[in-house]
DNA sequence: CGGCTATTTGAGGTACCTCAACGCCCGTGG
DNA sequence: CCACGGGCGTTGAGGTACCTCAAATAGCCG
């Protein structure tokens, strides 16, 4: 969902303010110290801005840095042998993007930017000093390793066990939540930065699928659309199509 | 399925082997230090034997121990609010079985005993301190943890974008792989631990439709049956018809 | 042998897919 | 500013992979 016309070129100077999201994200999972905090900031990156549908990260790859998504969507996915894609990730503005490197030597799955995107490339040794001096920060890094494989199980249940709509419903749920918890400030309404064919690849289902379910929840009053633009307006509504239930994303370890 | 004749109850001294299991699949995928796997093996707990579906954790659980799956199979399983159940992880003989309680409040899934088992039930505040004073122990958890959440996204291609045949061959791979791994003077021919139902909790489908694809599968020549009993007994053959790849397994992690 | 559970088989239904055409949005270049 | 083109969304018709329901069989334990 390309180049947002509301979202102009930002000034270079304001990466600080990016980051600050960035560790008060962790923070909010996994309390760290201040001086942790300070440190967090204090890491070397470069910063890097890409355009949508750039890959990060490829399966097989052996990275010396560790990207943070300072702004827009990043994906995962995985493709099968007849060339049928699985996303099987969504990262959002202030999320790591691959922690996982610090402690497994090859990369699983692919990495993508959604939109136009932001992000600082940390080098992977600086981080992994900080982490084996600093227990706090390990530790949460590790929540934040947790919380998404949480995140996937609950994927897990929504392909395997729900249909088109609740599974649709469920997944704009979880998208909303995640957005609203880490911008509190934000609009209600989410901006959906999906085009129907990524939904179908979160979803396990077909592009045309998708546009058929989607035009069910929109005369149920749940989501609305205008042009190529999808809203989830009424998140009371899709929670109640889904039954959701926002356990798995383990907000309340922090408190 | 589960009491199977050549189980016979085990003597109680043998814990020792069974627990040197564990300890070498940790140090399989991130190597450790001769004297922390020393301390691990000191570590204080409780024996179990618990029967088939047996459950061990409830969402929403906060446990105060560590089980560690010290012989049989055990399933983790999350619930839509129809009712349906999708297992979203097994987990095999030597395996730990809730390290995430370690750093996450609540449990956000069930986990079930699949056949006869025994666990060790170590303590987790032992085992934090543990991870809090040596590093490479505190690795081997993390790096643990990453293969389990890898394994969940293979699943989540495996159950959105595979069709019947080839899902099941996939999975059937993949533990054929895993118990190989784990025993290399096992069978090549793996005894398949679950019902057709679980199967189909597994993969997303009916265990009506799973009975049907075991069929073809045995016609193919790449599964045995007899009675009740499942064999894995062609893993080329499955392989072959999944292109099955074992890079997500992570096994190369260690080399 | 009886009773339970897991497996097997059949028949009919449906949720979702495939293929294909069309139209709209939007960026591009004239 | 308009014409063009490409990508994404939309719609229809027909197909199929998988589901549901139901009943029968087979294995297993007491």
């Amino acid at each position: 969902m390309p180049p947002r016309p509301e979202m102009p070129p930002r000034p270079e100077q304001s990466h600080k303010a990016q980051l600050d999201m960035f560790v008060r994200k962790l923070t909010a999972h996994s309390p760290l110290p201040l001086s942790d905090q300070e440190a967090l900031l204090a890491l070397p990156y470069q910063y890097r801005q890409l355009a949508p549908n750039t890959t990060i990260l490829r399966e097989g790859d052996r990275p010396q840095v560790c990207p943070i998504l300072l702004s827009g969507f990043a994906y995962r996915y995985k493709l099968a042998a007849d060339g049928g894609r699985q996303i099987v990730g969504l990262r959002i503005p202030g999320d790591p993007l691959d922690f996982q490197s610090l402690y497994l030597r090859t990369v699983d799955h692919n990495l993508q930017t959604l939109t136009q995107a932001d992000v600082a490339l940390v080098p992977l040794a600086e981080l992994e000093q900080l982490a084996d001096t600093r227990r706090s920060i390990a530790r949460a890094i590790l929540v934040d390793i947790l919380v998404e494989a949480s995140i996937g199980r609950e994927w897990q249940l929504n392909i395997g066990r729900r249909h088109a709509l609740p599974r649709l419903a469920h997944f704009l749920c979880e998208l909303a939540y995640r957005v609203q918890f880490s911008e509190p400030q934000a609009d209600a309404q989410l901006d959906v930065p999906l085009t129907q064919e990524q939904l179908a690849d979160i979803l396990g289902l077909t592009p045309v699928h998708v546009n058929r379910t989607l035009k069910t929840l929109e005369q149920e009053g749940a989501v609305t659309r205008s042009g190529r633009r999808l809203w989830a307006s009424d998140i009371n509504a899709l929670a109640r199509l889904c039954d959701f239930s926002p356990l798995y994303l383990h907000r309340d370890n922090a408190a």
